[in-house]
DNA sequence: TATTGTTATACTCTATAACTATA
DNA sequence: TATAGTTATAGAGTATAACAATA
């Protein structure tokens, strides 16, 4: 892609770049320059971020599942058994939080808190059998938003990303 | 101050991924597999974000601003006497938000709404000389920030990462 | 009628604190 | 005492709707 290389540091006056191949650069949509925060990764992370989530809600929406959910079910999914707070650490979820979530799931019956014996404090969590049933109709889902990541920057650049963001998993 | 990592026993045997070469993985630190959460761009996205963030607060703490913040004086730094529907447009954020946004800036004297004389309903909208001053010494502790970046991805990684997402700015 | 800035409301998410029942 | 789950509250952030002044 040509789009500009990442200017460093540039307190430059700035602003309008014309697009001369007539394609439309971020900076030229409307005019307005965005200087310094061209080149600050926070900046293109946050607004990729927003993208990459309205896309997964929106390839969701029929069966009503947030990248949240989708996380926890997962997890849970993987790792049948699991204490609130083993799920809640993992995946950075505030505990308080992760009761309403589980709530939530449970009333959606897809998930299940199973009392634990060995330490009747906690919650044993499972996903229920219907609730193995739609993750796996959910990944199918997801799957389908991953295309539309791989279209939107290209099938090398999401590997690309994936494994520079690997550490953050 | 980070509780040690959920040392308890995993109550079931559960996804563990191959770590043959040795290399701590992701996926080891804890012994909790994410399954199908590895490889989705959205969630190793969205937790590079919140490390983003908190590392930008974390090095602008000492003048109080935060990303937002940052990123509306900057559109205004680089583009002097911008409506406010115009910096919302650029920037993503609610017209609605922007208010409070800017009501709190120009308490800080960092910024200030001058009412425009073609069209008495906008304002146009100006750092004040503090605010420039001011926006000099933030920028600074950004690029400060982007180190902070580099350091945690590598350098050629963060620039990959700002070449791969130029379009979303 | 439409738009700019504003106010207000609601809902989500984050961050805490405190409570309970266990350990 | 400390921990797991819960409840409650406050603060940001997001999404809307509606209103006054102006176009």
């Amino acid at each position: 892609m040509t789009a500009s290389a990442p200017r460093r540091e540039t307190p430059i006056p700035l602003a309008r770049k014309r697009a001369s191949d007539g394609k439309a650069r971020p900076n030229d949509a409307d005019g307005i320059g965005l200087d310094a925060l061209v080149g600050h990764a926070g900046y293109a992370v946050r607004r990729f971020q927003i993208w990459i989530f309205q896309d997964f809600v929106r390839t969701l929406a029929s069966v009503d599942i947030k990248p949240t959910q989708y996380s926890v079910m997962t997890v849970i999914g993987a790792n049948p058994g699991l204490t609130q707070m083993a799920v809640a650490n993992r995946l950075g979820i505030e505990r308080a939080r992760l009761v309403h979530l589980l709530d939530s799931l449970e009333r959606r019956k897809l998930v299940k808190r199973i009392k634990s014996k060995s330490d009747r404090r906690s919650h044993a969590l499972h996903l229920t059998a219907q609730g193995e049933t739609s993750l796996t109709k959910f990944k199918r889902l997801a799957a389908e938003h991953e295309r539309h990541v791989e279209e939107k920057i290209g099938r090398e650049n999401r590997e690309k990303l994936l494994e520079i963001l690997a550490g953050f998993t």
